[in-house]
DNA sequence: GTTGAAACCGGTTGTCT
DNA sequence: AGACAACCGGTTTCAAC
């Protein structure tokens, strides 16, 4: 199934505010509520719409600090990537882990207290993994702009 | 005002699934509805819960290709970074932007459809931006992990 | 912080167009 | 496929403990 430009609308306001109540999203979008909530569902049901979450204001959890690393493995060892798959899915530090394509293998974003609660992390546990050969940190001094929502309509 | 274990508990929760009920919420917490209610509303006002969303899919919706990029302003210019800055912030592509330490000025998150879509975004957009001075792109070729849940228990 | 109750409101379902 | 109406369940507020 393809979403049409009405769910796409739909999404858009979701992606902004899940709070919407179906009432609300129908008058935006000049329909009543039966077909909302009817294309919603159906949204829910194709995995389209993946998961509703909340998003917390870290600098307010005194998560002050994020950090993009690229890191390269030693490819010489075995399972190098399965055995640090594993580990990185279990970080609670790390949000974002990818294989990118490129002079290193991953790129992960990491967030933290501060700079100090970093080099705890960086030297006990992401450096200590057997399988990493290099790691380069970016610390971010501003952030611009931070969505979760993608361009849908 | 800072959050005891019984509000990161709720946070943790309602980072995994905002769409919990209180009396869900309440009963794995062993706690009744009233002051889970009265938490979230404080967790609320004090904007450390900043705002609910939905996740979409972006494999569903033809979004299958992410790219990181950093970019290096040029120095020379005046108020390059106000102007990058207000440009990507419209760039429906572009879900993070950060200015970041190191050999370079920004780290960029990018969401487009493919490689075509990616090389229109790259040729007419981003690098038509008179401030930059350079970009490296890393696309993603396998996401191990996302999260936008920070560790707060 | 707990319990219980009451009012309210949105989600949900069925029926009709 | 959308509109309307009725029902049900959760939220919200209040009281008393």
């Amino acid at each position: 199934m393809q979403p049409d430009l009405t769910d796409r609308k739909i999404m858009e306001l979701l992606q902004a505010d899940s709070q919407l109540t179906i009432k609300e999203i129908a008058s935006r979008i000049n329909l009543s509520v039966t077909p909302v909530h009817e294309r919603i569902r159906k949204l829910e049901k194709e995995g389209i719409i993946d998961k509703y979450v909340c998003l917390l204001n870290r600098r307010k959890l005194g998560k002050a600090l994020v950090v993009y690393c690229n890191v390269t493995l030693d490819k010489q060892r075995k399972e190098s990537f399965e055995d640090f798959n594993q580990a990185i899915v279990k970080m609670s530090e790390v949000l974002e882990c990818s294989v990118v394509s490129g002079n290193f293998d991953y790129m992960l974003k990491v967030i933290v207290e501060d700079a100090e609660a970093y080099n705890q992390f960086y030297q006990h546990k992401l450096s200590a993994l057997k399988s990493v050969l290099h790691i380069s940190s970016y610390f971010v001094i501003s952030e611009i702009k931070y969505t979760t929502g993608i361009a849908v309509v």
